[in-house]
DNA sequence: GGTAATAGACTGTGATCACAGCTGTCAATG
DNA sequence: CATTGACAGCTGTGATCACAGTCTATTACC
Protein backbone atom coordinates (compact mmCIF):
# COMPACT_ATOMS: atom_id res chain seq x y z
CA UNK A 1 0.00 0.00 0.00
CA UNK A 2 2.45 3.13 -0.69
CA UNK A 3 2.00 5.79 0.50
CA UNK A 4 0.46 4.64 3.61
CA UNK A 5 3.70 2.16 5.08
CA UNK A 6 1.28 1.79 8.53
CA UNK A 7 -2.09 2.52 9.22
CA UNK A 8 -1.17 5.62 11.49
CA UNK A 9 -3.43 7.80 10.46
CA UNK A 10 -7.60 7.56 11.31
CA UNK A 11 -9.75 5.60 8.62
CA UNK A 12 -11.53 8.55 7.11
CA UNK A 13 -15.34 8.06 7.76
CA UNK A 14 -17.67 10.10 5.93
CA UNK A 15 -20.71 9.49 7.77
CA UNK A 16 -23.74 11.85 7.76
CA UNK A 17 -22.40 13.25 11.20
CA UNK A 18 -19.36 13.61 9.06
CA UNK A 19 -21.21 15.79 6.08
CA UNK A 20 -23.44 17.65 8.86
CA UNK A 21 -20.19 19.24 10.47
CA UNK A 22 -18.43 19.93 7.59
CA UNK A 23 -21.39 21.81 5.91
CA UNK A 24 -22.54 23.71 9.04
CA UNK A 25 -18.27 24.44 9.73
CA UNK A 26 -18.55 25.75 5.89
CA UNK A 27 -21.59 27.43 6.67
CA UNK A 28 -19.60 29.64 9.89
CA UNK A 29 -16.96 30.43 7.91
CA UNK A 30 -18.67 31.17 5.27
CA UNK A 31 -20.27 34.39 7.11
CA UNK A 32 -24.13 32.56 6.42
CA UNK A 33 -24.80 32.09 9.95
CA UNK A 34 -24.78 35.18 11.87
CA UNK A 35 -24.88 35.99 15.48
CA UNK A 36 -28.44 36.93 16.89
CA UNK A 37 -29.50 33.91 14.56
CA UNK A 38 -31.61 31.20 15.95
CA UNK A 39 -31.18 27.47 14.80
CA UNK A 40 -32.62 24.17 15.50
CA UNK A 41 -31.96 20.73 15.52
CA UNK A 42 -34.81 19.32 13.89
CA UNK A 43 -34.96 22.86 11.27
CA UNK A 44 -30.97 21.63 10.19
CA UNK A 45 -32.29 18.27 9.67
CA UNK A 46 -34.73 19.11 7.44
CA UNK A 47 -32.46 21.39 5.78
CA UNK A 48 -30.14 18.68 5.43
CA UNK A 49 -33.03 15.73 4.24
CA UNK A 50 -31.41 13.78 7.54
CA UNK A 51 -33.03 13.09 10.93
CA UNK A 52 -32.31 14.63 13.70
CA UNK A 53 -29.68 12.08 15.06
CA UNK A 54 -26.27 13.23 12.90
CA UNK A 55 -27.09 16.83 13.60
CA UNK A 56 -27.39 16.15 17.08
CA UNK A 57 -23.54 14.19 16.99
CA UNK A 58 -22.30 17.47 14.42
CA UNK A 59 -23.55 20.14 17.06
CA UNK A 60 -22.33 18.53 19.77
CA UNK A 61 -18.74 18.81 17.78
CA UNK A 62 -19.31 22.37 17.37
CA UNK A 63 -20.22 23.36 20.88
CA UNK A 64 -17.06 21.83 21.98
CA UNK A 65 -15.27 23.96 19.44
CA UNK A 66 -17.19 27.41 21.02
CA UNK A 67 -18.92 27.61 17.54
CA UNK A 68 -22.42 27.27 18.93
CA UNK A 69 -23.99 27.51 22.15
CA UNK A 70 -26.92 25.24 23.08
CA UNK A 71 -29.84 27.27 24.95
CA UNK A 72 -32.36 24.16 26.15
CA UNK A 73 -35.40 24.47 24.74
CA UNK A 74 -34.87 27.28 22.79
CA UNK A 75 -32.34 26.48 20.08
CA UNK A 76 -28.41 27.08 19.14
CA UNK A 77 -27.22 30.65 18.65
CA UNK A 78 -23.16 31.80 17.79
CA UNK A 79 -21.97 32.69 21.28
CA UNK A 80 -21.58 35.79 22.57
CA UNK A 81 -18.32 37.28 23.29
CA UNK A 82 -16.90 39.72 25.61
CA UNK A 83 -13.96 41.89 25.39
CA UNK A 84 -11.66 39.79 26.48
CA UNK A 85 -12.46 36.95 24.62
CA UNK A 86 -12.64 39.11 21.88
CA UNK A 87 -9.04 40.07 22.32
CA UNK A 88 -7.71 36.80 23.49
CA UNK A 89 -8.89 35.24 19.74
CA UNK A 90 -7.68 37.92 17.93
CA UNK A 91 -4.39 37.75 19.92
CA UNK A 92 -4.16 33.62 19.31
CA UNK A 93 -5.12 34.32 15.54
CA UNK A 94 -2.07 36.78 15.45
CA UNK A 95 0.28 34.14 17.06
CA UNK A 96 -0.43 30.89 15.60
CA UNK A 97 -1.36 32.11 11.99
CA UNK A 98 1.39 33.88 11.76
CA UNK A 99 3.27 30.51 12.88
CA UNK A 100 1.22 28.75 10.22
CA UNK A 101 2.33 31.01 7.30
CA UNK A 102 5.70 31.12 8.37
CA UNK A 103 5.89 27.28 8.26
CA UNK A 104 4.07 27.13 5.26
CA UNK A 105 6.51 29.39 3.32
CA UNK A 106 9.29 26.84 4.28
CA UNK A 107 7.73 23.74 3.32
CA UNK A 108 5.27 24.12 0.22
CA UNK A 109 6.05 22.32 -2.19
CA UNK A 110 6.36 23.63 -5.99
CA UNK A 111 2.74 22.49 -6.51
CA UNK A 112 1.48 23.89 -3.28
CA UNK A 113 2.53 27.36 -4.40
CA UNK A 114 0.90 27.08 -7.70
CA UNK A 115 -2.23 26.15 -6.48
CA UNK A 116 -1.85 28.80 -3.91
CA UNK A 117 -1.55 31.16 -6.58
CA UNK A 118 -3.96 30.61 -8.54
CA UNK A 119 -6.70 30.52 -5.51
CA UNK A 120 -5.27 33.53 -4.52
CA UNK A 121 -6.33 34.87 -8.36
CA UNK A 122 -10.31 33.25 -6.96
CA UNK A 123 -10.19 35.59 -4.38
CA UNK A 124 -9.43 38.81 -6.20
CA UNK A 125 -12.48 37.34 -8.97
CA UNK A 126 -14.51 36.59 -6.15
CA UNK A 127 -14.04 40.33 -4.42
CA UNK A 128 -14.54 41.85 -7.79
CA UNK A 129 -17.69 40.01 -8.88
CA UNK A 130 -19.34 38.30 -6.45
CA UNK A 131 -21.24 38.34 -2.74
CA UNK A 132 -19.84 38.24 0.41
CA UNK A 133 -20.53 34.58 0.72
CA UNK A 134 -18.64 33.75 -2.63
CA UNK A 135 -15.77 36.17 -1.36
CA UNK A 136 -15.43 34.66 1.68
CA UNK A 137 -15.84 31.14 0.61
CA UNK A 138 -12.79 31.55 -1.93
CA UNK A 139 -10.82 33.39 1.05
CA UNK A 140 -10.93 30.27 3.27
CA UNK A 141 -10.31 28.06 0.81
CA UNK A 142 -7.05 30.38 0.04
CA UNK A 143 -6.02 30.84 3.53
CA UNK A 144 -6.30 26.86 4.62
CA UNK A 145 -4.74 25.89 0.93
CA UNK A 146 -2.21 27.56 2.70
CA UNK A 147 -2.17 25.96 6.64
CA UNK A 148 -2.15 23.04 4.79
CA UNK A 149 0.67 23.10 2.73
CA UNK A 150 2.20 24.03 6.10
CA UNK A 151 1.68 20.28 7.01
CA UNK A 152 0.93 20.56 10.46
CA UNK A 153 -2.21 19.04 11.54
CA UNK A 154 -2.06 20.44 14.72
CA UNK A 155 -1.76 24.61 13.98
CA UNK A 156 -4.61 23.87 11.11
CA UNK A 157 -7.12 22.16 13.75
CA UNK A 158 -6.35 24.79 16.45
CA UNK A 159 -6.97 27.33 13.20
CA UNK A 160 -9.98 26.42 12.15
CA UNK A 161 -11.75 26.79 15.81
CA UNK A 162 -10.02 30.17 16.10
CA UNK A 163 -11.29 31.04 12.53
CA UNK A 164 -14.72 29.41 13.78
CA UNK A 165 -15.36 31.63 16.17
CA UNK A 166 -13.96 34.85 14.37
CA UNK A 167 -15.96 34.41 11.77
CA UNK A 168 -19.21 35.07 12.65
CA UNK A 169 -18.38 38.21 14.55
CA UNK A 170 -16.71 39.61 10.76
CA UNK A 171 -18.89 38.88 8.50
CA UNK A 172 -20.66 42.21 9.27
CA UNK A 173 -17.52 44.17 8.82
CA UNK A 174 -16.56 42.09 5.88
CA UNK A 175 -19.87 42.98 3.95
CA UNK A 176 -19.21 46.46 4.20
CA UNK A 177 -15.71 46.05 3.31
CA UNK A 178 -16.76 44.40 0.18
CA UNK A 179 -19.75 46.87 -0.92
CA UNK A 180 -18.14 50.57 0.31
CA UNK A 181 -14.37 50.55 1.43
CA UNK A 182 -12.34 50.22 -1.64
CA UNK A 183 -9.33 50.94 0.33
CA UNK A 184 -9.49 48.60 2.93
CA UNK A 185 -10.60 46.09 0.20
CA UNK A 186 -7.09 46.54 -2.04
CA UNK A 187 -4.68 46.31 0.83
CA UNK A 188 -6.50 42.51 1.69
CA UNK A 189 -5.97 41.54 -1.62
CA UNK A 190 -2.44 43.31 -1.52
CA UNK A 191 -1.63 41.36 1.80
CA UNK A 192 -2.74 38.59 -0.41
CA UNK A 193 -0.28 38.67 -3.18
CA UNK A 194 2.06 39.93 -0.52
CA UNK A 195 1.77 36.70 0.96
CA UNK A 196 1.99 34.50 -2.25
CA UNK A 197 5.20 35.92 -3.44
CA UNK A 198 6.56 35.53 0.27
CA UNK A 199 5.64 31.76 -0.20
CA UNK A 200 6.69 31.34 -3.48
CA UNK A 201 10.66 32.81 -1.84
CA UNK A 202 10.09 30.57 1.16
CA UNK A 203 10.23 33.61 3.10
CA UNK A 204 9.17 32.23 6.16
CA UNK A 205 10.03 35.86 8.54
CA UNK A 206 8.19 37.79 5.67
CA UNK A 207 5.09 35.40 5.27
CA UNK A 208 4.59 35.57 9.62
CA UNK A 209 4.69 39.26 9.31
CA UNK A 210 2.62 39.66 6.34
CA UNK A 211 0.08 37.44 7.93
CA UNK A 212 -0.07 39.15 10.96
CA UNK A 213 -0.40 42.36 9.37
CA UNK A 214 -3.33 41.30 7.40
CA UNK A 215 -4.95 40.51 10.55
CA UNK A 216 -4.14 43.05 12.31
CA UNK A 217 -5.70 45.71 9.85
CA UNK A 218 -9.29 43.14 9.61
CA UNK A 219 -9.08 43.08 13.44
CA UNK A 220 -8.64 47.33 13.08
CA UNK A 221 -11.90 47.22 9.95
CA UNK A 222 -14.12 44.73 12.12
CA UNK A 223 -13.62 46.99 15.33
CA UNK A 224 -14.30 50.35 13.22
CA UNK A 225 -17.54 48.65 11.71
CA UNK A 226 -18.96 47.19 14.59
CA UNK A 227 -18.44 50.86 16.56
CA UNK A 228 -20.45 52.37 13.29
CA UNK A 229 -23.12 49.94 13.30
CA UNK A 230 -23.48 50.73 17.00
CA UNK A 231 -22.01 47.98 18.81
CA UNK B 1 -29.50 40.26 38.95
CA UNK B 2 -26.32 40.65 40.45
CA UNK B 3 -22.91 39.84 39.08
CA UNK B 4 -24.98 38.52 36.01
CA UNK B 5 -25.64 41.92 34.09
CA UNK B 6 -26.04 40.04 30.94
CA UNK B 7 -26.93 36.72 29.77
CA UNK B 8 -23.46 36.71 28.36
CA UNK B 9 -22.59 33.61 29.12
CA UNK B 10 -24.18 30.21 28.10
CA UNK B 11 -26.29 28.48 30.26
CA UNK B 12 -24.56 26.00 32.11
CA UNK B 13 -26.14 22.55 31.16
CA UNK B 14 -25.77 19.82 33.07
CA UNK B 15 -26.47 16.51 31.06
CA UNK B 16 -25.73 13.57 30.77
CA UNK B 17 -23.53 14.19 27.90
CA UNK B 18 -21.81 16.62 29.59
CA UNK B 19 -20.74 14.86 32.60
CA UNK B 20 -19.98 11.76 30.26
CA UNK B 21 -17.84 14.29 28.42
CA UNK B 22 -16.14 15.42 31.70
CA UNK B 23 -15.18 12.56 33.14
CA UNK B 24 -13.92 11.27 29.94
CA UNK B 25 -11.95 14.34 29.47
CA UNK B 26 -10.49 13.60 33.39
CA UNK B 27 -9.95 10.42 32.26
CA UNK B 28 -7.88 11.03 29.92
CA UNK B 29 -6.02 13.76 31.73
CA UNK B 30 -5.07 11.55 34.50
CA UNK B 31 -3.94 9.27 32.21
CA UNK B 32 -6.43 6.38 32.94
CA UNK B 33 -6.84 5.85 29.40
CA UNK B 34 -3.24 4.94 27.48
CA UNK B 35 -2.76 4.20 23.89
CA UNK B 36 -3.38 0.83 22.33
CA UNK B 37 -6.55 1.12 24.77
CA UNK B 38 -9.78 -0.24 23.35
CA UNK B 39 -12.70 1.45 24.09
CA UNK B 40 -16.55 1.00 22.61
CA UNK B 41 -19.40 2.95 23.41
CA UNK B 42 -21.35 0.57 24.49
CA UNK B 43 -18.88 -0.74 27.49
CA UNK B 44 -18.32 3.13 28.40
CA UNK B 45 -22.29 3.27 28.27
CA UNK B 46 -22.36 0.57 30.69
CA UNK B 47 -19.89 1.64 33.38
CA UNK B 48 -21.63 4.56 33.24
CA UNK B 49 -24.81 3.35 33.62
CA UNK B 50 -26.52 5.43 30.82
CA UNK B 51 -27.63 4.23 27.35
CA UNK B 52 -25.42 5.04 24.41
CA UNK B 53 -26.77 8.18 23.42
CA UNK B 54 -25.19 10.79 25.81
CA UNK B 55 -21.89 8.91 25.30
CA UNK B 56 -22.23 9.31 21.94
CA UNK B 57 -21.96 12.80 21.97
CA UNK B 58 -19.45 12.99 24.54
CA UNK B 59 -17.09 11.12 21.93
CA UNK B 60 -18.42 13.16 18.75
CA UNK B 61 -17.18 16.19 21.23
CA UNK B 62 -13.53 14.36 21.61
CA UNK B 63 -12.99 13.22 18.29
CA UNK B 64 -13.65 16.87 17.32
CA UNK B 65 -10.61 17.78 19.71
CA UNK B 66 -8.42 15.17 18.45
CA UNK B 67 -8.43 13.48 21.89
CA UNK B 68 -10.11 10.13 20.54
CA UNK B 69 -10.28 8.03 17.26
CA UNK B 70 -13.13 6.42 15.74
CA UNK B 71 -12.50 2.86 13.64
CA UNK B 72 -15.57 1.92 12.31
CA UNK B 73 -16.72 -0.86 13.75
CA UNK B 74 -13.92 -1.40 16.02
CA UNK B 75 -14.04 1.01 18.64
CA UNK B 76 -12.36 3.95 19.92
CA UNK B 77 -8.69 4.68 20.32
CA UNK B 78 -6.36 7.22 21.37
CA UNK B 79 -4.85 9.05 18.42
CA UNK B 80 -1.18 7.24 17.01
CA UNK B 81 0.79 10.56 16.32
CA UNK B 82 3.78 10.70 14.01
CA UNK B 83 6.74 12.48 15.24
CA UNK B 84 5.65 16.01 13.19
CA UNK B 85 2.86 16.18 14.75
CA UNK B 86 4.24 15.18 18.69
CA UNK B 87 6.73 17.70 17.52
CA UNK B 88 3.97 20.40 16.79
CA UNK B 89 2.17 19.40 19.90
CA UNK B 90 5.38 20.21 22.16
CA UNK B 91 5.90 23.63 20.56
CA UNK B 92 2.64 24.66 20.99
CA UNK B 93 2.07 23.68 24.39
CA UNK B 94 5.49 25.65 25.06
CA UNK B 95 4.01 28.88 23.72
CA UNK B 96 0.27 28.82 24.97
CA UNK B 97 0.61 27.49 28.64
CA UNK B 98 4.08 29.97 28.71
CA UNK B 99 0.88 32.65 28.01
CA UNK B 100 -1.40 31.31 29.83
CA UNK B 101 1.14 31.19 33.20
CA UNK B 102 2.33 34.83 32.38
CA UNK B 103 -1.23 36.36 32.72
CA UNK B 104 -1.96 34.42 35.54
CA UNK B 105 1.17 36.00 37.08
CA UNK B 106 -0.53 39.36 35.97
CA UNK B 107 -4.00 38.54 36.95
CA UNK B 108 -4.20 36.40 40.00
CA UNK B 109 -6.14 37.93 42.69
CA UNK B 110 -4.82 37.09 46.21
CA UNK B 111 -7.38 34.07 46.82
CA UNK B 112 -6.47 32.66 43.67
CA UNK B 113 -2.86 32.21 44.90
CA UNK B 114 -3.75 31.08 47.90
CA UNK B 115 -5.84 28.64 46.05
CA UNK B 116 -3.22 27.87 43.72
CA UNK B 117 -0.02 27.45 46.83
CA UNK B 118 -2.56 25.27 48.41
CA UNK B 119 -2.90 22.73 45.32
CA UNK B 120 0.74 23.06 44.74
CA UNK B 121 1.28 21.19 48.21
CA UNK B 122 -1.17 18.66 47.27
CA UNK B 123 0.48 17.77 44.40
CA UNK B 124 3.62 17.22 46.59
CA UNK B 125 1.84 15.30 49.19
CA UNK B 126 0.34 12.84 46.28
CA UNK B 127 3.64 12.81 44.70
CA UNK B 128 4.92 11.27 47.65
CA UNK B 129 2.93 9.06 48.76
CA UNK B 130 0.59 7.99 46.08
CA UNK B 131 0.47 6.54 42.76
CA UNK B 132 0.28 7.79 39.32
CA UNK B 133 -3.19 8.23 38.70
CA UNK B 134 -3.87 10.65 42.49
CA UNK B 135 -0.38 12.60 41.69
CA UNK B 136 -1.46 13.15 37.54
CA UNK B 137 -5.14 14.55 38.81
CA UNK B 138 -3.65 16.95 41.69
CA UNK B 139 -0.99 18.06 39.13
CA UNK B 140 -3.83 18.86 36.59
CA UNK B 141 -5.83 20.40 39.44
CA UNK B 142 -3.00 22.27 39.72
CA UNK B 143 -2.24 23.94 36.54
CA UNK B 144 -5.71 24.18 35.56
CA UNK B 145 -6.25 26.23 38.82
CA UNK B 146 -3.54 28.87 37.23
CA UNK B 147 -4.78 29.14 33.92
CA UNK B 148 -8.33 29.88 35.82
CA UNK B 149 -6.55 32.57 37.42
CA UNK B 150 -5.39 33.66 34.09
CA UNK B 151 -9.24 34.13 33.41
CA UNK B 152 -8.74 33.78 29.31
CA UNK B 153 -11.24 31.32 28.99
CA UNK B 154 -9.90 31.24 25.12
CA UNK B 155 -6.62 29.98 25.92
CA UNK B 156 -7.72 27.38 28.47
CA UNK B 157 -9.56 25.20 26.08
CA UNK B 158 -6.96 25.61 23.49
CA UNK B 159 -4.55 24.49 26.18
CA UNK B 160 -7.47 21.74 27.60
CA UNK B 161 -7.44 20.34 23.89
CA UNK B 162 -3.38 20.19 23.89
CA UNK B 163 -3.21 18.30 27.35
CA UNK B 164 -5.62 15.84 25.94
CA UNK B 165 -3.98 14.88 23.39
CA UNK B 166 -0.75 15.22 24.83
CA UNK B 167 -1.94 13.40 28.23
CA UNK B 168 -2.51 10.02 27.08
CA UNK B 169 1.79 9.82 25.57
CA UNK B 170 3.19 10.84 28.49
CA UNK B 171 1.37 8.69 31.48
CA UNK B 172 4.17 5.66 30.88
CA UNK B 173 6.81 8.74 31.61
CA UNK B 174 5.07 9.98 35.09
CA UNK B 175 4.54 6.48 36.10
CA UNK B 176 8.20 5.84 35.51
CA UNK B 177 9.33 9.42 37.15
CA UNK B 178 7.36 8.39 40.16
CA UNK B 179 8.79 5.00 40.56
CA UNK B 180 12.36 5.38 39.67
CA UNK B 181 13.73 8.81 39.23
CA UNK B 182 13.88 10.85 42.05
CA UNK B 183 15.96 13.68 40.26
CA UNK B 184 13.43 14.53 37.59
CA UNK B 185 10.70 14.20 40.27
CA UNK B 186 12.23 16.31 42.76
CA UNK B 187 12.95 18.95 39.52
CA UNK B 188 9.31 19.11 38.07
CA UNK B 189 8.02 19.77 42.21
CA UNK B 190 10.96 22.46 42.35
CA UNK B 191 9.53 24.09 38.89
CA UNK B 192 6.18 23.94 40.68
CA UNK B 193 7.50 26.00 43.45
CA UNK B 194 9.23 28.69 41.47
CA UNK B 195 5.93 28.99 39.40
CA UNK B 196 3.98 29.78 42.49
CA UNK B 197 6.38 32.02 43.80
CA UNK B 198 6.58 33.60 40.29
CA UNK B 199 2.66 34.01 40.46
CA UNK B 200 2.77 35.57 43.62
CA UNK B 201 5.19 38.24 42.88
CA UNK B 202 3.36 38.84 39.53
CA UNK B 203 6.58 38.49 37.67
CA UNK B 204 4.68 37.52 34.38
CA UNK B 205 7.88 36.96 32.31
CA UNK B 206 9.25 34.73 34.76
CA UNK B 207 6.46 32.68 35.23
CA UNK B 208 6.42 32.08 31.40
CA UNK B 209 10.08 31.01 31.65
CA UNK B 210 9.57 28.77 34.59
CA UNK B 211 6.49 27.11 32.89
CA UNK B 212 8.52 26.31 29.32
CA UNK B 213 11.55 25.53 31.84
CA UNK B 214 8.83 22.61 32.94
CA UNK B 215 7.52 21.63 29.46
CA UNK B 216 10.85 21.43 27.69
CA UNK B 217 11.72 19.18 30.98
CA UNK B 218 8.75 17.37 30.54
CA UNK B 219 8.87 16.64 27.00
CA UNK B 220 12.84 15.57 27.27
CA UNK B 221 11.41 12.87 29.84
CA UNK B 222 8.85 11.60 27.81
CA UNK B 223 11.39 11.28 25.23
CA UNK B 224 13.66 9.29 27.10
CA UNK B 225 11.16 6.86 28.56
CA UNK B 226 9.92 6.10 25.44
CA UNK B 227 13.32 5.57 23.64
CA UNK B 228 13.88 3.27 26.70
CA UNK B 229 11.04 1.59 26.55
CA UNK B 230 11.50 0.47 22.58
CA UNK B 231 9.61 3.55 21.17
C1' DG C 1 -60.23 46.75 29.57
C1' DG C 2 -56.59 44.71 32.02
C1' DT C 3 -54.63 40.69 34.25
C1' DA C 4 -53.86 36.00 35.15
C1' DA C 5 -54.32 31.23 34.02
C1' DT C 6 -53.95 27.77 30.65
C1' DA C 7 -53.47 25.07 26.53
C1' DG C 8 -50.66 24.22 22.79
C1' DA C 9 -46.58 24.29 20.02
C1' DC C 10 -42.15 24.42 20.35
C1' DT C 11 -37.31 22.98 22.22
C1' DG C 12 -33.26 19.61 23.46
C1' DT C 13 -32.53 15.04 25.90
C1' DG C 14 -32.38 10.23 26.58
C1' DA C 15 -33.67 5.52 25.39
C1' DT C 16 -34.50 1.96 22.16
C1' DC C 17 -34.38 -0.47 17.98
C1' DA C 18 -32.99 -2.06 13.22
C1' DC C 19 -29.19 -2.53 10.32
C1' DA C 20 -24.90 -2.91 7.72
C1' DG C 21 -20.07 -3.76 8.14
C1' DC C 22 -16.01 -5.95 10.20
C1' DT C 23 -13.58 -9.75 13.10
C1' DG C 24 -12.50 -13.90 14.75
C1' DT C 25 -13.69 -18.62 15.37
C1' DC C 26 -14.75 -23.03 14.06
C1' DA C 27 -16.05 -26.51 10.96
C1' DA C 28 -16.03 -28.50 6.42
C1' DT C 29 -13.32 -29.55 2.52
C1' DG C 30 -9.33 -30.29 -0.48
C1' DC D 1 -2.46 -30.86 7.78
C1' DA D 2 -3.54 -26.56 5.45
C1' DT D 3 -6.96 -23.57 3.32
C1' DT D 4 -11.23 -21.69 2.89
C1' DG D 5 -15.94 -21.02 3.89
C1' DA D 6 -19.66 -19.48 6.65
C1' DC D 7 -21.69 -18.07 10.75
C1' DA D 8 -22.08 -15.75 15.15
C1' DG D 9 -20.98 -11.87 17.73
C1' DC D 10 -19.32 -7.71 17.84
C1' DT D 11 -19.06 -2.62 16.26
C1' DG D 12 -20.79 2.34 15.10
C1' DT D 13 -24.73 4.61 12.58
C1' DG D 14 -29.21 6.39 11.76
C1' DA D 15 -34.14 6.73 12.73
C1' DT D 16 -37.90 7.03 15.80
C1' DC D 17 -40.31 7.79 19.93
C1' DA D 18 -41.52 9.52 24.70
C1' DC D 19 -40.79 13.18 27.72
C1' DA D 20 -39.97 17.23 30.44
C1' DG D 21 -38.99 21.66 30.13
C1' DT D 22 -39.86 26.80 28.03
C1' DC D 23 -42.25 30.28 25.44
C1' DT D 24 -46.35 32.24 23.38
C1' DA D 25 -50.83 33.23 22.34
C1' DT D 26 -55.33 32.64 23.41
C1' DT D 27 -58.88 32.39 26.72
C1' DA D 28 -61.28 33.11 30.98
C1' DC D 29 -62.03 35.91 34.76
C1' DC D 30 -62.19 39.99 37.69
Amino acid sequence: MPGQVLALNAVARNTLSDQTYDRLKRALLIGRIEPGMTLTLRQIAQELGTSMMPVREAVARLVAEGAFEIMPNRGLRIPLMNAQETDDLWILRYQLEGEAAARAASRAAPEDQIRIADLCQRVRVAAENSGVEAFLEANSTFQFAIYQAAQTQVFIALVEILRMRCAPHCTAAMRYMLSARPPYFNKTLRYHDDLVRAIAQQDADRARRIKQLDITATRKLVEQVSAMTGR
